[in-house]
Parts: C-alpha cells; sequence; structure tokens
DNA sequence: TCACTATGGGAAAAGGTTTTCTCATGTCGA
DNA sequence: TCGACATGAGAAAACCTTTTCCCATAGTGA
C-alpha cells in the first residue's frame, strides 16, 4: 500500500486472481473477452502500471540499455543519442548516458553500475572513429555495439561512410563547376582524416593541394594563408574537413576580399547545425546521418539482447550533403 | 544459471546458506569475522555482483533517476547531467536521459516509462529558466527537482544568478576603466535578459544603451551597425547576452577595423568554451557554473528520495566570470 | 547437572510480476 | 448416463536479494 498501485490491487479491485489479471493484461491464456476487457478497463482506472523492476527481474530483460561516451561538448554524442531514443521509446527501452570523459576507473564504475542493473547492452560511442573507449567491453555478458568509436574486430560497429562523404562534397564542387579544387582538414593521423582526403584526391585529381591541421578556425585561417601568400594557383572551390574550419576559411576569405561563393565555394563537414546555419555565408556541409546511425545502433542492440545473431563487421552508413549558401545557393531546394 | 553469477553460486562456492552470505557482504547479522572475509573473498573471485533489480524490487529503491529535457543541442543539459552523473555515480545511482524536444506526447511517453522502472526521482531541466518541460510533474509519486528550466511554486528549483552574473561582467568592465559601457543581448521575453539588463544598468548607469534583438551572431552585427551608426556616443565595453552575439560583436568590430580588447572590451555569457575559446580574441564570458548546479540538483533530489525533507522554492547559484583575452588579458592569471 | 545466555548460521518471507500447472464447471456426442 | 473435452480461472513457483525470526551449539554460573 505504499501509494503505488500494484497488481493485487488491480485483481482485488476487478474481483479476480493476480494470475488473471496478468494474463488479461498481457492477452495470454484463455478467458472471457468480457473479463479481459473488463480487468483492462479497470486497470487504467486505477492506473495500474507494471513494476519495470519485477518484471525484469522475471524475464531478465530491464528494458534499459547503456550508453557510454568520451565526448564531452556532446556534439557527436547528442546526434546519435537522440537516434538512440527515438528507435527505443517505441519498445519502452529507456537509456543510460553516461559520460566517460578518458578516465578508465571512471569507465569502469559505470560499466559495472549498468551490468548491475540489468542492461540489455551496452552502446559505445565517441568522438573519434579511429579509437577505442579507454574500457574494455569484450567479454560482456550483455551485447555490445560501437557507434562511431572503434570497437573489436569481432563486434557490430556503425560509423559514417566518410569516403563516400567526401566524394559527395568534392563531387559537388566540380559539379559547380570549380576546377582549382583545396582540401583543408585535420590531423592526419584521423583515418576519417585519411579516408576523407583519399576521397578528395580520387576525385579533384591527385595535384589537388591536401592541408593537414588541426580542428580548429584559427587553421582554417592560417589555412588560407598559405594558399593565397605562397604563390602557387588559388582555388576556387575549398573542401574542409569540419565546420570550425570550414568557418574559419570563410572568415579568412572575407578579410581578404574574397567573395564566398562567388569567388571560391566552401563546404564542411559534420553539419553542426549551431554553427553551420550562424556562418555568414550558412554552410554547405556534409551531415554524416548521426542520428540515424544512431537509430541503427539502437535497433541492432536490440535485435542482440532478444538473441537475434547478427554478422559481426563495420557497417558503413552513407552521408549526405546539406545544401546551404557557401557554395552558391541551393541547387535541389 | 544464465551466465550470471547469483548470490546462490556464492553460498554454494563458500558452503554457507544464502542468508548469510548476503549478511557477510552487507555488514549485517553476527558472524565470525573470518567467515565474513571468507565470503567477501570468495564473491569477489567469483566474481559476484548483486542484481539491482533484485535488491530494487525489495528496497524500493532503484539507484536510478531521469533527466528530462528539451534542450536539443545540449548546449546547457550536457554540463547539467555531467554535474549529476558526477555528483551521483559516487551514490551509485545511474541516470536515464531522455530528450523530449518540446512535445507533450512525448514527454509522458518518457515520464511513464521512468515510472515504470521504479526511478527515484526526477531532474527537469531545459534551455530556458522562465518556461517549464511541456509535461506536468506535479503529484509524481517520486521526489521532482528543476534545474534552469520553471519549476512550480512549491518545488525545489535551481537556476543561475542572472543578476549577479551580470553585474560580475559589468563591474569587471567598469573596474578595467571603461566607461561608455553598452549592453547588447537577446529578446526581452526572456527573463533572464531582463534581470541581466536591469543589472547591467544598475551597474553602468540608466542611460547605458541596452540593445534586445535575439540571441544569433548576425544580431551582434547589426547591434555594432546602430551602435556605431546613429550618431551617439561609441562605447568602449560591451557586455553581450551570450556567447553567440559576442562572437558577432567581435568580428562586426573587426570588420570596422575597431580593436577587441584595445578599442572595445567585449564580454560574453554562457562561456560556451567550444566557441569563446575559438573566438579571435578568446572571450572574457560569464559562466553560469551549469556544472555545479547540476551536482547540486543531483544531491538534491537524492536527498527527498532518501525521505529527508527540505523546504521548497528557488536557489539561485552564482555565476563566475572566466577572464580571456576579449577584455584585455587575464587579470588574475 | 541444569538453566541460561551468547554466538554463529540457517529457514523463510517479502517485494511485484509472469508463467506453468491444475482444477472446476459446463457442453457435447455416443 | 457416462466419458471426453473445451473453457475459464486460480494456485504456486520462479526471478534474486534482504531481513526477520528462529534454532542449534557451546560456554557460563549456580
Amino acid at each position: 500500500m505504499s501509494g503505488r498501485v500494484t497488481i493485487r490491487d488491480l485483481a482485488r479491485a476487478a474481483g479476480v486472481s493476480v494470475s488473471t489479471a496478468s494474463k488479461a493484461l498481457n492477452d495470454n491464456g484463455r478467458m472471457a473477452d468480457e473479463t479481459r476487457a473488463r480487468i483492462k478497463r479497470i486497470a487504467s482506472e486505477i492506473g495500474f502500471r507494471p513494476n519495470a523492476l519485477a518484471r525484469g527481474l522475471l524475464s531478465s530483460r530491464s528494458f534499459t540499455v547503456g550508453l557510454l561516451t568520451n565526448d564531452t561538448y556532446g556534439r557527436f554524442t547528442l546526434p546519435v543519442m537522440a537516434g538512440i531514443s527515438e528507435a527505443l521509446v517505441d519498445h519502452g527501452v529507456s537509456v543510460f548516458l553516461c559520460a566517460i570523459e578518458d578516465d578508465p576507473a571512471l569507465g569502469k564504475i559505470h560499466v559495472d553500475a549498468m551490468l548491475d542493473k540489468q542492461v540489455d547492452g551496452i552502446i559505445a560511442t565517441g568522438k573519434r572513429v579511429d579509437r577505442s573507449l579507454p574500457v574494455d567491453l569484450a567479454g560482456l555478458p550483455v551485447p555490445v555495439v560501437y557507434a562511431f568509436t572503434a570497437g573489436t574486430p569481432d563486434s557490430v560497429t556503425f560509423t559514417a561512410d566518410d569516403a563516400q562523404g567526401a566524394g559527395l562534397a568534392t563531387a559537388w564542387l566540380r559539379e559547380i563547376g570549380r576546377r582549382r579544387l583545396a582540401h583543408v582538414t585535420g590531423p592526419e593521423d584521423f583515418a576519417s582524416v585519411r579516408e576523407r582526403a583519399f576521397a578528395f584526391a580520387s576525385e579533384a585529381g591527385g595535384n589537388a593541394p591536401i592541408l593537414y591541421g588541426v580542428w580548429s578556425e584559427s587553421w582554417g585561417h592560417e589555412a588560407v594563408a598559405r594558399l593565397w601568400d605562397d604563390g602557387g594557383e588559388r582555388p576556387d572551390g575549398i573542401f574542409c574537413g569540419n565546420d570550425q574550419i570550414a568557418r574559419g576559411v570563410i572568415d579568412a576569405l572575407r578579410e581578404r576580399g574574397v567573395k564566398v561563393p562567388g569567388d571560391v565555394a566552401v563546404i564542411g563537414f559534420d553539419n553542426w547545425e549551431i554553427l553551420a546555419q550562424q556562418t555568414r555565408p550558412p554552410l554547405t556541409t556534409v551531415d554524416m546521418n548521426l542520428k540515424e546511425l544512431g537509430r541503427e545502433a539502437g535497433l541492432m542492440v536490440l535485435s542482440l539482447a532478444e538473441g537475434r545473431t547478427v554478422e559481426p563487421g563495420l557497417r558503413k552508413l552513407p552521408c549526405k550533403l546539406v545544401v546551404r549558401q557557401s557554395c552558391g545557393g541551393a541547387r535541389y531546394a
């Protein structure tokens, strides 16, 4: 009688046994349709909702998954999280979010806590596709899915197709008539940087310049300085490794009096909306579909939790190009 | 025998009964110290961890809280979440994150799911202090704490002290010798905008201009245009309503050849690090201590869940000033 | 030797739900 | 009228842990 209404209260109110009440609600067992309907009606009248703890104890399914991340700013984690949540809420599944920074001890604490709470599965995500979280998720008693972070070879891993995304951007620049392309991107030790650069080179030609640097606006500035001041041929189309760099590039071009998109078209990467939309002009950029990626990861971990067996391996999800004004207006809009 | 090791396995391994095993682990009951130590040792050897579901069923504590938010980009939610998580992980509590956008139906679904899972409490957070979430949290069977979103009058609500933060910024501008101050901020229908503006006016003097607009960089640009082109006295210190506006202001000043911080000192609000640090020069800004706010909210909801009774009401936590270069270098650094 | 107490440890109930098994009643065909 | 069978619904076990109550055994004092 602790305030919460249990199935015993329901049984008493309906004048049936606890087992009949349970069967009525779950469409189990045999019983008169009238009885079933009456019990369901009374259940909703008295506001009965089954205790998920008790149910989970029995079914060894807690309808709970854990999301582990080391992405502090949440730039990548939030869309992934949104996708997971959206996909799983229909199945009655809730998500534990655990930010573990890069602290192995903290990671272990959170993983243990999740296991204690009998999560149905764990999704690992992060800020970098070629690094793994500082915690070992192999051999856990629950399924683990990796999304936008490195997984073990025999695990299921989702990631964005960097090469395809970079190809999309480069092809677009060519399609709108730009011929002198350049790529300004992040540190070469990022796998995605290398993949994007390779795809760019394939599409733009081997002698199109590729400038590696860091993930910051100021590097965008500096890269423009190099491209404009070192006497080489100046580009009319720049594909940037992320939106921050693109922002720096655009600001630097404006400061030099170079028109965007008139003289130079610029494309970013990430579609970090709050930045891409505020850039002047708003940024055409590659969207990694992280929400969709989260959705797939969520459904996958649920499948695994339900016992379905799937082929392990890396699954690359396609990127899409979001056309704004930094390339000269929406062509398809 | 489903792979997971239960207390029965432990009891069998130790040659004692289940109840003895339980008592040994929880330092309950009377037993030989040697027995207790032996059981604990065996428990850790075989990797026994109590099933939180079963434990929760008994204690009606799930060691779980729900965090409800409508802040899509997570700019405010993430620090709050980090604070909550940090404060509660020590207590073995995990956090469900539920992003409900502004959808009442979705909100209800998530709240129901959390209640089904017997959360010990709910923390509501958002993106705006004077709006409440699109879901009614009154009369729930678990404690509710509001953090950075509007709560009911008889609830416990945490928020940042906007007036104090604005006072901090304005006083700092005066302290570094600026005398012609202006305030460029967001829409006047935000309570925090009004509070900050009032505090600014008190400190800067009643005829210091206050420009209301929207939360965007482009408004920052436009505001500078107005201040510089309408023939009035030009400011030498601008306090902005958020970091995005400050960014726009700084960019606009640079385009006009006005030096920051030489000619004009600029202060932002929010300390949205990824933006504030990338601004050139890096932005001096007011930090609302959202992480601390989350920590307090987490501890509060835990207290309430444990039955402690606290005085309801609004609790304002102080802001702090983060000094970077947009005001002329760190004075205390 | 007896009654009593302290000590160490076990049995069982409780928490809320689901599922399997069992039972009672009624209906039908032979 | 009897057996077979379908139908409706209840009893009990199971999930795992904690806690209360109880029972042996040994030790102590009279």
